[in-house]
DNA sequence: ATGACTGGAGTTTCCAGA
């Protein structure tokens, strides 16, 4: 069976509930990882996603994060936050959840704005603290997908101007080489797997600017994926239509295609 | 033309996003 997998980061779900829906209605994915829903968990509108025949796990708070899984298919075994550390924020930053067999984990990492800032390095260490997660509670060999927006680009190839863009927020080496350390647990970029050397394929352009019309951008929005779900992995692209709809989210969804048995 | 974006909080202007 032909099973579709997307993440999202919607820039607050309340502005783009309608959005949702109907991209939904049009791809009909069987899961979709949601990021940024800037909704406490008791506002968020389960009933219209439910009646559409998707099941609702959100992880919000009252600040500006909040990640959800929208599922076809039931889910069990949900973690939220990395249990074994005292960390808030995590809370509203990463849910997982088995479904179909697969462990699939909705993460938005910190900006971290400034580079150089406590921020910044809260960052990093939230991309430690994934790979710890990760190390601890799963092995290579477990089929698992990580969705998100890392809010890092992971190579020059990554972003519309490498040397402009170099040490900036979203591309300095010291993400990349969280990214990296992280992926070196025995994650694929699922993106590159089917598009290794492909320019310009992007996933958030900044509001100003005309950024988008020129398509001047960075891939921050990425699913990871271990071997054995590598090995099914049939297509992955960036879904750019809902970024040319009417007051859209800056970020476009990232889909990735999978040939599963029956 | 010297600006140019968006959402949320919360109250009219600021902050964060990336």
């Amino acid at each position: 069976m032909v099973w579709i997998l997307g993440t999202w980061n919607v820039n607050s779900l309340k502005a783009r509930q309608e959005h949702v829906l109907r991209y939904l209605e049009k791809k009909s994915p069987s899961v979709l990882c949601l990021q940024e829903t800037k909704l406490r968990d008791e506002a968020f509108p389960k009933a219209v996603f439910e009646s559409r025949g998707y099941q609702v796990l959100h992880a919000g708070g009252p600040g500006r994060n909040g990640v959800a899984i929208l599922t076809r298919d039931p889910a069990k075994g949900i973690i939220r936050g990395f249990p074994e550390v005292d960390d808030p924020q995590a809370h509203e930053r990463l849910f997982g959840a088995e479904i179909r067999g697969i462990y699939v984990i909705s993460v938005y990492v910190p900006n971290g704005s400034p580079v150089g800032s406590d921020y910044f390095l809260y960052k990093l260490e939230f991309l430690y603290r994934l790979r710890e997660f990760l190390e601890r509670h799963f092995t290579p060999e477990t089929p698992l997908a990580l969705c998100g927006d890392f809010n890092v680009a992971p190579g020059g190839l990554d972003v519309y101007d490498p040397e402009l863009l170099e040490g900036q927020i979203c591309f300095h080496e010291r993400e990349r080489s969280a990214l990296r350390l992280l992926a070196d647990w025995g994650l694929v970029d699922a993106l590159r797997l089917k598009h290794p050397d492909k320019p310009g394929l992007f996933s958030w352009w900044d509001y100003q600017f005309g950024a988008f019309r020129a398509n001047r951008g960075m891939r921050l929005d990425h699913i990871w994926v271990t071997r054995p779900l590598a090995e099914r992995l049939a297509d992955c692209f960036i879904d750019c239509e809902p970024r040319t709809w009417s007051k859209p989210s800056d970020h476009a969804p990232v889909i990735a295609v999978f040939d599963l048995p029956d």
